[in-house]
DNA sequence: CACTTAACGCAAAGATTCTGCTTTTGATTC
DNA sequence: GAATCAAAAGCAGAATCTTTGCGTTAAGTG
């Protein structure tokens, strides 16, 4: 739900949502203190168009944070279960923690107030999540539950790169992955 | 590190400080929209006052919701482990999971660019577990590292609350405190 | 092709944010 | 306990952003 009401998906309306998110992008690589009127220009694009479209600034953000945090390609398939989690995880927590990671999920949190870009995002994870466990299931491997690796491996590397200022680093997001296998697998 | 440069602890920085939280408050709770001129003139006090000392309103409404998210006790002591944690952790997301508590989650992160504010929030909720161990060590009793429990008690909890739109019951937190009782705890 | 209406542009009005300058006042020193 | 220094607050005008009404454009529909 977020440009406001979904419709008219063609033409123009699709034409300026793309113009305005590629300017956001486009300004954010700059470096540039963002306002809408900064964003609107770039976009050729008056500023009330924005306003009716997004709301406000933080709105648009948020709608482009998620946009940037959606998964560009299906995990890699090492034909293992545990090598899929293991190299999931490890380019996960480290496109997350990253700075340009951990603004976008700020910006994403931020300008949500129904938490409906926040429901999107952790869609994204386990889909991710969900499409290495079903492929394992289908090679006859014994799989944890989906809500298993969200609560276990998802939450914890989202959670430090939320709340916890330090650096994070590949052994964290491992050694997740190996409580999930060694402790948190359901009993056969 | 959120009234900028903390210092002048005492006087009139202290009265305006406290007047404009308290502003904040009231305005919150009346349900009014708000904007800094209004909490300003609520607080009697001059807009460039609150940009000057906060920078926005965002920034305000952060250190706003980190008092808010501060304990205002020590968790009960059940004289037993498995009852303090579950008893904490009920409560605890409760409260988290609640429309004020999810909105002055959200507000604390967005207005907070260096994460320090989330660092210090983070910091509650490890005082309050790591008081609930150190008894439980006290008294004898086997306990997990906290680590553990920020990552598999904690942080599952949080992360449902920011990114899972829907409710969220008493059952969840005790099936987590389950969890790290039956399955994380250390080896002896 | 005509029709309906969502979405955009424009421009003026309204509200917020910023900034330079002055005044107040908390902390420190003698 | 008075004098001093500097941080923080007040004030007011300027700059910027946000909102709104109204006319225009163009997407979707029959």
């Amino acid at each position: 739900m977020s440009p406001r009401p979904a419709v008219r998906p063609g033409g123009r309306s699709a034409r300026v949502q793309e113009s305005v998110h590629w300017a956001v992008r486009e300004l954010q690589a700059e470096g540039a203190a963002l306002t809408v009127p900064l964003v609107a220009a770039r976009a050729g694009v008056t500023p009330s168009t924005v306003y009716r479209r997004w709301g406000d600034l933080q709105e648009l953000l948020s709608d482009v944070a998620v946009e940037r945090l959606r998964p560009d390609a299906p995990p890699a398939d090492h034909g293992d279960l545990r090598a899929d989690l293991e190299h999931w995880a490890v380019v996960f927590l480290e496109e997350m923690a990253s700075p340009p990671g951990r603004s976008y999920l700020r910006d994403a949190l931020a300008g949500d107030p129904d938490g409906s870009n926040a429901g999107v995002c952790s869609g994204f994870a386990r889909d991710q999540v969900e499409l290495i466990l079903t492929r394992a299931a289908e090679r006859g491997e014994h799989v944890p539950d989906v809500e298993t690796v969200m609560d276990h491996l998802v939450a914890p590397m989202i959670y430090r790169v939320l709340f916890r200022p330090g650096p994070l680093d590949a052994g964290f997001a491992r050694d997740l992955v190996a409580t999930v296998f060694y402790r948190l697998m359901p009993l056969p």
